[in-house]
DNA sequence: CATAAGAACTGACCAACAGTCATCTTTGTG
DNA sequence: CACAAAGATGACTGTTGGTCAGTTCTTATG
């Protein structure tokens, strides 16, 4: 009988299950404020019970997270598949992890408190982690994919190596995301609309890796 | 008499001292393990006593890296002052930076612990967020002095406002360093020296605002 | 010097939280 | 049905940031 697999299947369910109300819970009452407790009540399940499914808060706010990076994954496969000019992708790229961080606020505050490197070191559940390495890695191949295609298409000339620019230019976006989301820097020095601040520094880091006078990206860019 | 002057004098210091004591207790500890009780003690006082001096652990904390801050702007201030050409100055201003912080191991660790809007709401004693607030334009305005001389020299050329493009910057700039430090992102995807890295970071920023097909920064920069 | 006013300091205490585990409940099996 | 294994529970623990009634030290005054 298929009682294995429907155990197993039962358990992602109740898993996925209680991320979604780990979510709802988040969106309800903000992420600082929102304790295990909470987010147990919302998924009607005593405490407990989450850590038979998580082994600490950090991990099931990892599985958050991983959950969100692979709905970006897709966007950006898009991008890459579409057929504009390689400094055109990439600047819609970027925009499309911009737009992703305003539809999932929580992403980047929980990047905040998650120390990756720690949870790498501990023996969690191998998997939560595994699904989080693994969208970003091919996240990041995408980036490398439309560098690498600029590269080719003489749109671009770097100065380190592909796979070293594209961890600067994903360090420089991902930072400045963080900030402006986490409120790490006094309110007043924000006065540009932050989805034209974060355009402006992506063309600045886009032009820093651009050949010759340059290409469309200098003229008018939205729309 | 003096005794008011002493008075406040004697309360600057003691200020001072808890503050060296919380920072004694977070290179003996690390930050993340360091409780107000462990900064209690090492500064050889009762817990109850600190909430004398701050009105809250983030308030302590801000008030660790208000003074680091200073520190930051003595030396960019030699940077300002110094006769390079804008676009050397702005790299030399950001590897300072970088600079600092490597010899502040704990500042970009606490920025990501500090809502700076919340406390800035709060009504905790202004003293210690002015004292913040101001570093943090006096920098700005260096940077922004930097900026400018290079549009009136030629150097740069931009694509927003001054104001505008320094937040840019900045943003980008400070994101990088609190993403590394704070290891938000898997260790793998670091494959260069953190230093090197940060600077090309750097001149991939610097390049995307000069004019021309460039300058000294293109070739071998370091030394 | 004696003493009162008050500033500075203390540490037991509180509430909130992440995480544990002995116990109970449900489910599958022979 | 009996009984074992898996699943779920919530009272409990240990730690932390923060409070505050009470103690000790400092200064002003008669």
């Amino acid at each position: 009988m298929g009682i294995r697999e429907r155990k197993e299947r039962e358990r992602f369910q109740r898993r996925a299950a209680i991320l979604a109300s780990a979510r709802t819970a988040f969106i309800k009452h903000g992420l600082a404020t929102t304790s295990m407790e909470r987010i147990a009540k919302e998924a009607e399940l005593a405490k407990g019970t989450l850590y038979l499914y998580f082994s600490s808060k950090d991990e099931l706010l990892m599985g958050l997270i991983a959950a969100d990076l692979e709905v970006l994954h897709e966007r950006l496969h898009n991008v890459k598949s579409s057929s504009l000019p390689a400094d055109r992708k990439l600047l819609q790229a970027f925009l499309e992890f911009h737009a992703f961080s305003r539809e999932n606020q929580f992403f980047f505050q929980v990047m905040t408190q998650l120390n990756v490197a720690q949870i790498v070191g501990g023996e969690h559940s191998q998997e939560t982690f595994d699904k989080f390495s693994q969208a970003n890695q091919t996240i990041l191949d995408i980036v490398k994919h439309i560098v690498q295609e600029g590269v080719d298409t003489g749109v671009f000339q770097l100065h380190a190596s592909v796979h070293d620019v594209i961890i600067q230019l994903t360090l420089a976006i991902k930072g400045s995301i963080v900030i402006i989301k986490n409120n790490m820097v006094p309110s007043f020095w924000i006065r540009q609309e932050e989805c034209e601040l974060l355009e402006q520094v992506v063309q600045m880091l886009i032009r820093g890796i651009s050949r010759g006078p340059s290409t469309v990206i200098l003229k008018e860019s939205s729309q």
